[in-house]
DNA sequence: TGGGTAAGTAAACGTTTACTTACCTTTTGA
DNA sequence: TCAAAAGGTAAGTAAACGTTTACTTACCCA
């Protein structure tokens, strides 16, 4: 029409991806066209193709762009020291990150994780990054806060890895998230997103091995749900 | 070609789902083609049309196919009595079940884990249905169970209400799982699969509360293997 | 033996797909 | 000041899509 602005060519090519990604992330790769994504841009199809060579090419930049905004997300945990209650932080940290979008954490952590599912089911390599993301983020802290809270007496003996064991937190709450996202109600789980995030928590720390009186004494949703705003912001 | 078999309209009608199947639980509903299923059943797309009235109905009708697949696997349950044995038979069932494709229980097991995934982030009413199943299937053999386990001192008391627990086990496995799906090696368990099994149950076992002996007693994978195959034929 | 019907197909339908071409408009810097 | 560069589009392309049409073949029973 009339009074269409002229943007710079990164300008635009972030809107594009901006129009995209809600619509990837609904409705997949193979499920969204070129013509909705330039109705959603507000461009002509041809301008996308100037700017990405193929709707692959798009996606793949999409993809990347999300790793971005979720690294974001991961820092800041650095910071404390080893030991239980950094390792109760971080589950906790994992389950609501993952399964509660709360303004100024992750930006748009629902369609993010929608985005990681498209992925995980077709063919993508985005998957597979974010998982050795995740993987590179913890290691470290995870063994370390592990020794330090078994020597602390605060973990018992498994003969599950810590890693594993970590991942089994992960899972559950992607999981979680994954049939939330399913679009309600999948199936009655008689609590609210809230409660079931804390529920999964302690379901983990219980799983992972931990004490009654260590949970007792780290575990505190609503001073953790402090500490966590602190982190992000 | 030449030697063409005639086949009833059941016959063919199910010859056509049974190639459909792969191609939609590997590429999802739109990356999937009437042609290539089609030349996968080795029928012309004519006729494919002759025995469903479009794409999508294809699809549902394979679903629900797949949904009568799943229901066999759950009949035998019943007939075990009430009490932590059970309960722990039962969360070795799920994670098993849902792990591992062990030939002659649940038929293609991880082809019909692929359709559910693809629906839960498709659209299509697979997945609630998949779950309002295992719900019905479970309901009332978890409650009594988990009373009779509770009464017995093998559980303790927990602010998370066994319906819950029980998909928690439920959507752990799921997720590794999905994970496993995605194309190995998404990255490293350390372990094999039948041990991240075993791993994920004893996880999920402690997760509910679960006394250690409890577990020692009634937690035996070798045994209960056994029992599982004789539950499946 | 022949008429009716179900099984099956080749070839096209109109539409949508990802992607191009040819051309116009605005911005910029020498 | 003005042309080169960059931003942007209308109008296409061939190929693939889901679906239909018009037709042939195989089989059963009167």
């Amino acid at each position: 029409m009339a009074g269409k602005t002229v943007l710079t060519g990164e300008e635009r090519k972030h809107s594009i991806i901006k129009a995209a990604r809600p619509l990837f992330a609904e409705k997949g790769f193979h499920g969204t066209s070129i013509r909705e994504i330039a109705k959603a841009a507000d461009v002509s199809e041809a301008l996308i193709y100037k700017h990405f060579p193929s709707k692959e090419a798009l996606y793949d930049e999409l993809l990347d762009y999300a790793r971005e905004v979720l690294r974001i997300g991961f820092t800041g945990l650095d910071a404390l020291e080893y030991g239980t209650q950094t390792l109760v932080i971080m589950i906790f940290t994992i389950v609501e990150l993952i399964m509660l979008d709360v303004p100024g954490r992750i930006p748009d952590q629902k369609m993010h994780e929608r985005l990681l599912f498209q992925s995980l089911i077709g063919d993508t390599v985005f998957a597979r990054s974010h998982f050795r993301m995740l993987k590179e983020n913890w290691e470290d802290t995870v063994d370390a806060c592990f020794e330090a809270a078994m020597e602390a007496g605060d973990i018992e003996e498994s003969p599950i890895s810590p890693a594993n064991r970590m991942w089994f937190v992960h899972h559950l709450a992607m999981a979680l998230n994954l049939c939330h996202l399913t679009g309600e109600p999948t199936f009655e789980y008689d609590v609210s997103r809230e409660e079931l995030a804390e529920q999964a928590t302690l379901f983990c720390l219980k799983g992972m091995g931990m004490t009654d009186e260590a949970i007792k004494e780290y575990y505190n949703p609503e001073e953790l749900r402090e500490v966590l705003d602190l982190l992000y912001e």
